[in-house]
RNA sequence: GUCCCCAUCGUCUAGUGGUCUAGGAUACCGCCCUUUCACGGCGGCGACACGGGUUCGAAUCCCGUUGGGGACGCCA
């Protein structure tokens, strides 16, 4: 059985890449009806913050993975880390080094500088007895020799084991690190299946180490490759949002991110859209790009402006009013403003931002758009069919289309004399959504009152 | 600095020695549709980083150069 797992430390949100390791793992774990778990990697008491674990567990469940069991706390699991220790340190595969970290400091720097450090690290790899003074405890790695394993992206890596030193599994204060927690766990709950970020393949060959000391089964490995800002660099706050939870805020809906997402650095073909239940019939790591993605904003729009054009209506006025706290008019007056909104917009945000235009008065009117039609003939056409208005009553979009077309026909006006300046007393601009369905969703009360309100305006100006 | 990884249109990618005058998507541009803006349809621009090999034949294999990225913690 395929077993897998994501593991992020919580140090703040969890991070649109994480999102994508996490999404590849469950993808393989469900396609082969295995096991996909969730563990938070929180030995460092110092830099965890409690508000993380929840984000990422919220900005999950938003995009609907799922995980199998209990989650589990590597801070909750101090003891069975330290029976592993010890075991290390009966069997001499793990030593206590009482190297201060001043010392460290000195070996790191000549290091960096190219000249040999004047301490050996590995000075007290064959110490006997006890030092009253703080220790950390290091591994011992072998000496010469080479080591390999097949990555199932990047194919046969390996390494001379000298340029491996004596890591550290235990802190100064006695926690482990995460080298040595993430194999004990690996290996204790089972997984088979690796699928990490790049940025993890030196310390596999430290964690293979330490699968070995200890006789367990070595896990598959896949290193994914990182995904580059647009500029090609690391991802960092200032290239828009790294927060998962940030493009819920945006209005991007999650299956468009997951379906960006699975494209970056996975393809099937010349295949673009996949639903869930495709990406995990169809994902294969052994389908995953070796070289860096950059992440591109306009793909993501693309796709999500495509989702939102075939959601169901009844599930945006949902998170319309979730995420965003705008109520759509119940009935077919709500179909009709979705039905054009789908069509034109690339998020729920700008959705939520149009139907706030419709349904409020304008307070304005766009300066470009009044000089260009609100000219000649213009506003007394418009006093004219405020007049009309007065006597029918135009319920649906066609018989609103077909009034204005009376209009026009009977008063032998143009129709940019009399379109584009409707539009622009209901609304404020020259653009949008289909007239005649605009002027269906407002009713003819309030179309009235939006073109009085306009001509008041244009009177004021003139006086 | 040392070690490692990577390299096809601006971007995401297809491509695993001949079917490639390199395909798709997005972005951009144009046309059509249209009382506006979009959507949609059609068309266009646009890439095998460079230099050596190997081979009858290379985007595909090998070496080097260049460029980009990563790792070198008592972080994960």
């Amino acid at each position: 059985m395929v077993k897998t797992r994501f593991a992020p430390s919580p140090t703040g949100f969890l991070h649109i890449g994480g999102l994508r390791t996490a999404l590849f793992n469950w993808l393989w774990a469900r396609k082969n009806g295995g096991e996909f778990r969730l563990r938070i990697e929180d030995t460092d008491r110092q830099r965890n913050r409690e508000e993380a674990t929840e984000a990422i567990l919220k900005a999950f469940d938003w995009v609907g993975l799922n995980y199998d069991g209990e989650v589990v706390y590597q801070s909750q699991r101090g003891e069975i880390y330290k029976k592993y220790i010890d075991q290390l340190l009966k069997e001499g595969k793990a030593y206590k080094c009482y190297l201060t970290p001043e010392e460290l400091e000195e070996i790191r720097k000549a290091k960096r500088e190219g000249r040999t450090p004047p301490i050996d690290i590995r000075k007290y790899r064959n110490f006997q007895g006890e030092l009253e003074k703080p220790f950390v405890i290091r591994f011992k790695t072998p000496l010469e020799g080479e080591l390999k394993f097949e990555d199932g992206v990047k194919g046969e890596q390996k390494v001379k084991l000298e340029e491996i030193e004596d890591f550290v599994i235990a802190r100064s204060d006695g926690t482990p690190t995460y080298n040595f927690v993430v194999v004990v766990d690996d290996h204790l709950m089972g997984m088979t299946d690796i699928i990490r970020g790049d940025d993890h393949l030196r310390n596999t060959f430290k964690q293979i180490l330490l699968y070995n000391a200890f006789g367990w089964e070595v896990p598959n490995f896949y290193h994914l490759p990182m995904i580059h800002n647009e500029k090609g660099g690391k991802m960092s706050k200032r290239d828009g949002a790294v927060d998962v939870l940030e493009y819920r805020r945006n209005g991007y809906l999650p299956e468009a991110l997951l379906n960006f997402l699975v494209r970056l650095g996975w393809s099937y073909g010349d295949r673009e859209i996949f639903s869930i239940g495709e990406m995990i019939q169809l994902f294969d790591p052994k389908n995953i790009n070796k070289a860096p993605s950059r992440f591109d904003q306009s793909k993501l729009d693309w796709l999500n402006s495509y989702y939102i054009k075939n959601s169901p209506n009844d599930r945006l006025v949902k998170i319309l009013k979730r995420d965003f706290g705008v109520e759509v008019p119940a009935g077919e007056k709500g179909e009709w403003l979705l039905g054009q909104l789908k069509e034109r917009v690339k998020t729920l945000k700008e959705m939520a931002e149009e139907i706030g235009k419709i349904l409020t008065p304008p307070s304005n009117y766009d300066p470009k758009g009044v000089k260009r039609f609100l000219k000649g003939d213009a506003p007394r056409r418009l006093g004219e069919l405020k007049e009309k208005l007065k006597g029918v009553a135009p319920a649906t979009p066609p018989e609103w289309d077909k009034l204005l077309e009376e209009f026009v026909a009977e008063t032998g006006a143009k129709p940019r004399e009399v379109m584009p300046p409707l539009r622009i007393a209901v609304v404020g601009e020259a653009r949008g959504i289909d007239l005649g369905t605009l002027l269906a969703i407002l009713g003819r009360d309030e179309v009235v009152d939006r073109i009085e309100k306009l001509l008041e305006f244009l009177q004021n100006r003139e006086g």
